[in-house]
Formats: structure tokens, sequence, C-alpha cells
DNA sequence: TTGCTCCTCACGTCACGTGAGGTGGC
DNA sequence: TTGCTCCTCACGTCACGTGAGGTGGC
């Protein structure tokens, strides 16, 4: 329940200074609901992952829903796919530039050749990112594999001794 | 082709001083081979990992095929399942042990109820890790159903521009 | 003897964990 | 003022990477 409270505290959106008066959470809120440890926000932010959306007066960090979201697409990089915080880097840069080309996108009088060009750039993107993750998806179903057969071993071998001893 | 050339000095195996003489290798040629650094090998031994089967004279290690086959293990443990090395020294521990199982298994004059429990224990084990592979399939899968339909979409808008050029 | 590989320290790195000591807002 | 949370160092840890300096067998 504590860890609902929003900033109560002046908040100073720094860029955007807009109105909007979205819930920001504290570190130790944004930490609790990410799953994450304060430290490793404070590291990603170090790294350049995330900033948080807004500093108070006090210097200290607020995030947002949008900076929660973030934070858990780095963890599923992380746990899911086994990158590292560099190459996680190059992932969400990826997938900022991929927001950006959908604004430019959005721009009327942008020609038709160079909307194309965005759109491969993020195609390659998202393919690239596929193979990596089909990789993955094989090294685990081998493995399934094999587990299964010993675990079929095992239980054959358990019906021998009860038709054995029936 | 130097990867291959086996200890051509006298090697001491220690515990057992078996006569077989399967090609041992170096650490250099081992660590090739299993797609690991020396480093990595001596480090798995500092915690207890591994073993080289046998020890030149001069005290250098050698490893054969079923060392090899150890650290694959442990690699697949470590990249596939994403274990860190205390977890797959559990994971090892118990397939040593159901190794040991399956000699005693042999033994005559073993009760059936004493077999039944170690096949028991082994099942369990087995059933454990199925369960962690499961999950990682599982987070692997709706991830790649997310990155897809993000294809998708960046498809469909390709096609749109090519309809509307047309 | 020369080369190469091996050996053991031992310090560096990545992604944090974990206090130390101090500040800030109800 | 008291509690709690926040802040910034800064050292520790895990799984190695990377030399430093020396040994060993063809």
């Amino acid at each position: 329940m504590t860890d609902v409270a929003p900033a109560r505290t002046a908040v100073v959106a720094p860029g955007v200074a807009d109105g909007s008066c979205e819930a920001l959470l504290s570190i130790g809120a944004a930490a609790a609901r990410a799953g994450v440890t304060e430290r490793s926000l404070r590291y990603y932010q170090e790294l350049g992952l995330i900033v948080p959306s807004a500093l108070t007066k006090g210097g200290m960090r607020r995030y947002s829903q949008a900076d929660l979201d973030r934070v858990a697409r780095i963890r599923e990089l992380q746990t899911v796919l086994g990158l590292n915080l560099e190459e996680i880097s190059g992932v969400l840069r990826n997938e900022d530039r991929i927001a950006e080309i959908k604004a430019e996108y959005q721009t009327e009088g942008l020609p038709d050749d160079q909307r194309r060009h965005l759109l491969d750039e993020c195609l390659t993107l998202a393919l690239e990112l596929r193979r990596t993750v089909e990789a993955k998806q094989e090294a685990l179903n081998a493995f399934v594999i094999d587990l299964d057969a010993r675990i079929v071993r095992i239980r054959s071998a358990m019906n021998e001794i009860a038709g054995g001893a029936a």
C-alpha cells in the first residue's frame, strides 16, 4: 500500500514541462513495482538505459508508467534472451528509433520512398532480433527433448519394478 | 590440428589408476574443443564443478571426453537455462547421484523398495528441472508472439505504401 | 637452446549487492 | 523532532578476462 503513494512534492519535469498529472512513483515504489532493486534503477540510469521522467526540487527521482515499462523490457531482454546491458542498450535505441519513425511517419508530405526506407530499417532490426530468439527456442527445445527422454527411462524402470514385484 | 595432440608425457590418473589409453587433452586443446577459455576450466575446477581426469607428473591438467561432456553440460545450463554456477553445481550433483543410483541399481540383491526410492529421487529432480525449462519456454513464446505482431504491423504498413504508390 | 604451452598469483570488469554517512519532506 | 525514504560514494561479489612472471616437455 505504501508503495503506491505518489510524489506529493513539487515535480519538475525536465524537457517537456507538460501539465499531465500522471501518478509518478518514487524510486522505492518504482523498484517494488518493477521487481528490481533501487540500485538497479540507478545503475540503468548511470548507463543511460532509463532516465526517470521527473525529478523533485530536492533531486529525488520520479518514475512514470512508461519508465516502468522500459524497465520491464530491460529485464525481459536480460532474463529471456540473456543479453547484456550493452546489447540491451542497442535494442532499446532501435526501439526508440522505431517510435521516432512512427512519429515521422505521421508527418504529412513525407515522400513514400523515405517512408519505405524507415519501415525497412524497422523490419531489419525486428527480424534480426527474431533470429536471436529462434536460436534460443531451438536450444531450449533440444534441452527439453533430452530431459523428457531421461524422464521416460526413469518411469519405465519404475514400471519394471512394479511389474516384477506384482 | 594442433589441438588434437594428446598428452605424450606420462600421465598419473589419480584415484582410479586404470590402464585405458583414451586420448587425454591438454587444457588448451580441451578449452578449444569445449569452446571455453582455459580460465573457465580452471575456475570450474576451483569451484569443484569439474576435475581433470588426470594430471601429468609436472602438474599439468589432462581432460577426457567425459570431462568435455561435463563442461558442455555446464555451458548449456548457463546459457540455455540461465543458471549460476552454484545452481549448476546442484544440478550436476543430482546428475552424478543419478549415475551412482544406476550403478547401485545394478547390484544384485538390492531390495525393490530401495530401488523404487532411488528412482523416485531421480524423477523428482528431473521433473523439477523440467518445470524450470517450461517457464523459460513460455517466456520465450510470449516474447516471440509479441515480436511477430510488431513485424506484421511493419509489413502491413509497407504494403499500404506499395498499394498507395501503385 | 628456442618455442610453445602450461602453471599460479593477482588485478580488472560487468551487473549489480550492501552498507556508510548524510539529506529531505510528511 | 522523530521516521522513513531518498541521496551519493564506495567497497564486495560472481564469473570470468587478462596480463605478469615463471616452469615444463618436445
